[in-house]
RNA sequence: GGGGGAGUUCCCGAGUGGCCAAAGGGGGCAGACUGUAAAUCUGUUGCGUCUCGCUUCGAUGGUUCGAAUCCGUCCUCCCCCA
């Protein structure tokens, strides 16, 4: 990379969104050997999208020389974040929470090196879930006042939905794990998703209040650092698409699916996420701002393929590509979803048209495949499927199958096995 | 604890006994146009053995030839008072 400093390339990046203190900050990372924190909640069994650009970012630190702590949300899980949110999170069980911290620590490992001292990885469910309550009030329910907190942004949003006590207790709950880190491991620096900034002044005020008390005398500082969260330029959360979130496992967003998602995002959006997910030098993307119109294609190729391989690794983003390329510039694919059938799905050795569909898993239904058809977006070998009566026999779908295709985007073989 | 109101298809939201698989909008999907983009226009948007049948309007039980619509019970949420 460059020799610009690390808190210089963050912010001519634009991830940077507030910090509580720059001089210190820049001081601190720039120096490296800085032992920071971001916490990552269990509420789902794997990382997505909105959870790259915080792990990227630890890469970015960690490459800088720093020490990135991932801090597995095992316990903060059990009372769910009320942040950005309308309503309650569901409550997980302990088990449920315990196989997705698992699921965390394996993607996360993909991106950032734990070999060594180079990352450490704590779960807050090692000292939050055996707290004492009336202690626990006692040390540190005192330092915080409920007027301050539900001034807070993130629990304004709740005002008329209503907002449990549960929920109130979870910015104590991530203020504390921040002082227990510091404690045990000299943890100085929390970082976070932008929504994150009062949880996190909570735990920086928390550390300087629990100090003070403790010595008698001044608090220490302890630093706080949020960063842009990932939006459209329509303001809308990245990574969710109409089936969900955008998954890092590849056995819920397949590799391929990953790429598309990158390679098919708006004009509008494509350099601020190379800018702020890729790992190219700024020099460089700072030409690619000069494309336009059909020519940002290239860009959305270049982000597409370095998220996939940042991700996935090389192998993967090299298939998707050549999978992308060969589909839409005409012609087959090696590599690409594969449905094998067999003799059971077919009936009198032929399958029809409707059912294929959806045993490719291209349509939901067969009234949805009915309609696909209808409209004239099915393709069948090349060829538009004209009715539903269209059958295929045992003989074609043999060797190399057939690809079938709904829409412009979505593509199955089939093969009989 | 007392009083008032609300729960409709992916979302918002109309519908107060048959004309309701349920208006309208959003979103999605497909087609045209394109650059695997956006915007625009068109069609479509519960399921199926699809000019017909089946299941849906918080849950459940009833009234009726017939219920999303009426009655009973229950659940959930919101507002006002305490």
């Amino acid at each position: 990379m460059t020799n610009m400093s690390v808190f210089a390339e963050l912010k001519a990046r634009g991830l940077i969104a507030q910090v509580t203190d720059e001089n210190d900050i820049q001081k601190l990372l720039d120096g490296g050997g800085a032992k920071f924190y971001i916490g990552f909640d269990a509420t789902a069994d794997s990382l997505h999208v909105g959870h790259l650009l915080q792990l990227i970012i630890m890469r970015h630190l960690q490459l800088a020389g720093n020490i990135p702590v991932f801090l597995l949300g095992g316990g903060t899980t059990m009372v769910g974040d009320p942040s950005g949110r309308t309503d309650m999170r569901q409550m997980l069980t302990m088990e449920q929470i315990a196989y997705n911290c698992e699921c965390f620590k394996r993607q996360a490992s993909n991106i950032l090196d734990f070999t060594e001292d180079k990352c450490m990885m704590l779960n807050n469910a090692d000292w939050l879930l055996d707290l004492n309550y009336v202690n626990f009030l006692r040390e540190v329910g005192v330092h915080f006042s409920v007027n301050r907190m539900l001034a807070a942004e993130c629990y304004k949003a709740r005002w008329d939905k209503g907002l449990s006590f549960l929920e109130l207790n979870y910015m104590i709950m991530q203020a504390y794990d921040f002082y227990e880190q510091f404690k045990r491991y000299n943890v100085v620096l929390q970082c976070g998703g932008d929504d994150q900034w009062s949880n996190i002044l909570a735990g920086t005020e928390l550390i300087r209040r629990k100090t003070s008390a403790d010595s008698g005398g001044a608090g220490a500082d302890a630093y706080g650092m949020t960063f842009k969260l990932l939006l459209t330029s329509t303001g809308q959360k990245m990574g969710k698409t109409q089936a969900g979130a955008v998954w890092l496992d590849p056995e819920k967003t397949t590799p391929f699916e990953f790429y598309q998602y990158w390679r098919n995002i708006d004009d509008a959006d494509v350099l601020n996420c190379i800018r702020m997910l890729t790992f190219l030098p700024l020099a460089e993307i700072e030409q690619m701002e000069s494309w336009e119109g059909s020519e940002l294609n290239r860009a959305k190729q270049i982000l597409a393929f370095e998220l996939t391989n940042l991700v996935h690794g090389e192998m993967e983003a090299q298939k998707a590509e050549e999978t992308a390329k060969a589909l839409f510039t005409g012609g087959g694919a090696a590599d690409m979803p594969t449905i094998t059938l067999t003799a059971e799905d077919l009936t009198d050795d032929t399958i029809d048209i409707l059912t294929l569909l959806v045993k490719a898993n291209l349509c939901p239904s067969k009234s949805e495949a009915r309609r696909a058809v209808e409209q004239g977006g099915v393709e069948a070998a090349s060829e538009k499927v004209t009715g539903f009566a269209k059958i295929f026999t045992a003989a074609e779908l043999a060797g190399d199958g057939i690809v079938v295709r709904r829409g412009k985007k979505h593509f199955c073989r089939v093969v009989l096995g």
